[in-house]
DNA sequence: CCGGAAAGTGCGCTAAAATGCACTTTCTGG
DNA sequence: CCAGAAAGTGCATTTTAGCGCACTTTCCGG
């Protein structure tokens, strides 16, 4: 999964479950401004912010082996 | 998955290939450096960082949405 | 047992992540 | 259509990820 691809996910989720980027922030200790930086698609969030974001939305971070391309 | 779960899961998939972490980091353009900062469990590496790496190792980075407790 | 390979770490620098504040732009329900 | 809510952004600061270099420690095959 790319980055812009794994915002994407989250971006939706967030909107599916009718929560702001204000609400969010609060419920993960993320700063407003940081979560507002990452939808937007600026820079590169670290794997403890990207974590703390994607826990409150119910979802979660996992490294897999690739599925073999054929 | 945490991210110390995470680490270790790298790492292991690492040594199963039997790849020492100097050559990752030049599969990987990572410095050797942040390789053993990583695998040392010091610091919060970045989405970018994490994913060169998965990468070299034939893995990748998801989100997904929790599975429920019950 | 031991030497070389691999891994871990102290120090220091730079660029960028995370943050706050204030302002602008965009979206949306009534 | 329009006001208020939500989202996006310029500027500045603090913290820290990523990195190099040199050194130490640990591991392991012969």
């Amino acid at each position: 999964m790319q980055l812009e691809e794994l915002i994407m996910t989250l971006k939706q989720r967030r909107l599916m479950l009718t929560v702001t980027q204000e609400y969010l922030a609060e419920l993960s200790g993320v700063a407003l401004r940081t979560i507002k930086e990452i939808e937007s698609g600026k820079g590169n969030p670290t794997f403890a912010t990207l974590s703390r974001i994607a826990d409150v939305l119910g979802m979660e971070i996992k490294l897999v082996v690739k599925q073999p391309v054929n």
